[in-house]
DNA sequence: TTGAAAGCGCTACCAA
DNA sequence: TTGGTAGCGCTTTCAA
């Protein structure tokens, strides 16, 4: 790090100094908005003296004066980054907090501050908040936020929630699905692979639910397992096979299946014959086991069309309906 | 999505008027500031003035007054978050981008906007920026960063970057440590897979400049198998195996080394006995694997330590020391 | 074709 | 203990 000391940021009131023109030229200039009144010379004279000193406009004093922002805040779950990066940013997240800071990017705040969250960003008046996960939209975040003139909120959602957009994706929809398609391969007591960690649960129970409804439905038996993500756990589920005499499972994902997949086999439990297993997520990993493993994949929204109703909303217009989310079984040689 | 109609934001202002008081004490009161000189019975006035409004400070008139922001940004590559919904981000980006939007958090630019990015961050005039990559900070990215009055900037990579905190990671190490383990477990020829997935560029070309180094120096032969993420990919790089006689290969990762593993295998390829094979990453897939893979495992830096680090540099001392970060050889079965 | 000036919401200096 | 007020950097209306 060099420490040859720094100038002051240049302001629009320098680049007109050093251009002989005033403020409002400059700005003009700068933001093509009278352009064509400006002559080409004064326009040139502008550019140049802008690239010498490097100005970049101030986007707070912009969007104070504008009485608008287009900034669209996406905050995320730390577990989208997997499980060594995440809990080093987390770990960073509050360390920041912690001395004063807030931060916008990766690996967002623990579900527990909601609206905590929201009111953090609120203060920033973005044009538009995409929460993946949901946090900071409780109903008092979402009020806080609309308050704030933040344009529009999107999340992915079971259920549409008050004042968002929601991308309409039921966890308990991968559930019923990998339920359906396991008795529809003749399994009548299921298990569900529910991952121990704890940021985990919020997608891992509504996918257990799933399970429990369609067995229960249909009379079969279904059960939860719980898992660490390590092999001793697994292990010794597998240890414990043959008291639960369980002929098809569901695991959260395909990351999961594979590790039980590995403790069944190295336990001596054939599958699909003694016990069928189907995953979730559709990631390489699973063509790559032996058997193969079955999935429920899951297609994503169109993200221009989101892109698009982001823009609507923020515009004040009411788009005319939010994509949805897809699901579908993916059958392999594990089932 | 409700279409009630929205109140204005609250201002401070506003507090004042409801709370009976000026604006000044409002500022005081909710910053504590002055607290001490203010009476107990006018802040709960206008804590409860300022609750009932449900007043949220306005970040931007904020910065612009105290003429600072506490705010870090932590942009980050999309190859984090996994193919998936990498891909997903990236093009609701570039849909937002195209509508007029900047965007704070997951999946950010493409590394051919480089100072692109970094005007766009300047502009927002954090206390910090984190980019992971390295993205933004090419020497004109940090010139203009800093002249806007960031006051850190911090990255991952393999030797100082001037004007930025580095937390030095040498990626061509990783393969040194590779191409030396291999080399000490009697393998003559290398071979390494190098993902042909564009974004990972920036990662791969070092670690396989570091097994060539390693190889050469040791004379011994060394060569690069391109592989795309897909079966087909390793199934047609596995039927060349014979005429290759490679006796050990460094994959990029663990994934990319479970992907060729399965290969090999299916081609009746003995891994470790003709062909000893090690990743990198220490996901927990290679332990599943049989055999177990080897690996090169990443420790990265204290978050808490770096947290302190971007403070201090904020508030402009010079910090002593930038973490590093660690690599270590995980040996298990398949070398 | 260009400039002067008001004002966005907030904080902090100085006065009362 | 509290209030008046200037000014952060920018855009935009109105006037020249």
């Amino acid at each position: 790090m060099t420490d040859r000391p720094i100038p002051p940021a240049a302001t629009s009131s320098d680049v007109a100094r050093l251009a002989g023109v005033s403020r409002t030229t400059v700005s003009y200039v700068l933001n093509g908005t009278g352009s064509a009144r400006i002559s080409a010379a004064t326009r040139a004279r502008v550019r140049e003296a802008a690239l010498r000193l490097g100005y970049v406009p101030h986007a707070a004093a912009r969007s104070l004066r504008a009485g608008r922002n287009r900034m669209v805040l996406m905050p995320s779950p730390s577990i989208l980054v997997g499980p060594l990066l995440g809990e080093f940013f987390l770990q960073l997240h509050q360390g920041l907090a912690g001395l004063g800071y807030s931060i916008a990017g990766l690996g967002g705040p623990a579900p527990a501050d909601d609206t905590d969250a929201a009111r953090a960003w609120a203060e920033l008046r973005p044009a538009a908040v995409f929460s993946l996960d949901g946090t900071g939209f409780s109903p008092e975040g979402v009020e806080l936020l609309r308050r704030s003139g933040v344009g529009a909120l999107v999340t992915f959602a079971p259920s549409p929630v008050p004042g968002v957009h929601t991308v309409l994706h039921d966890p308990t929809e991968v559930g019923t699905l990998a339920a359906d398609h396991l008795l529809s391969r003749g399994c009548r007591r299921l298990g569900v692979v529910v991952p121990r960690e704890p940021g985990l649960e919020l997608f891992s129970r509504p996918r257990l639910q799933g399970v429990y409804a369609t067995a229960a439905a249909a009379g079969a038996h279904a059960e939860r397992l719980d898992l660490d993500y390590t092999e001793e756990s697994a292990r010794a589920l597998a240890a414990r096979w043959h008291e639960l005499r369980l002929d098809g499972v569901f695991a959260y994902n395909d990351e999961y299946a594979m590790l039980l997949m590995r403790a069944l086999q190295d336990a001596g439990v054939d599958v699909p014959a003694r016990t069928a297993l189907i995953g979730a997520d559709d990631l390489l990993l699973g063509r790559l086991l032996r058997p193969r493993l079955s999935t429920v994949r899951l297609v994503l929204p169109d993200p221009h069309e989101l892109a698009a109703l982001i823009d609507l909303s923020v515009r004040g217009e009411a788009p005319s309906r939010v994509p949805e989310m897809g699901l579908m079984v993916v059958r392999r040689e594990s089932t």
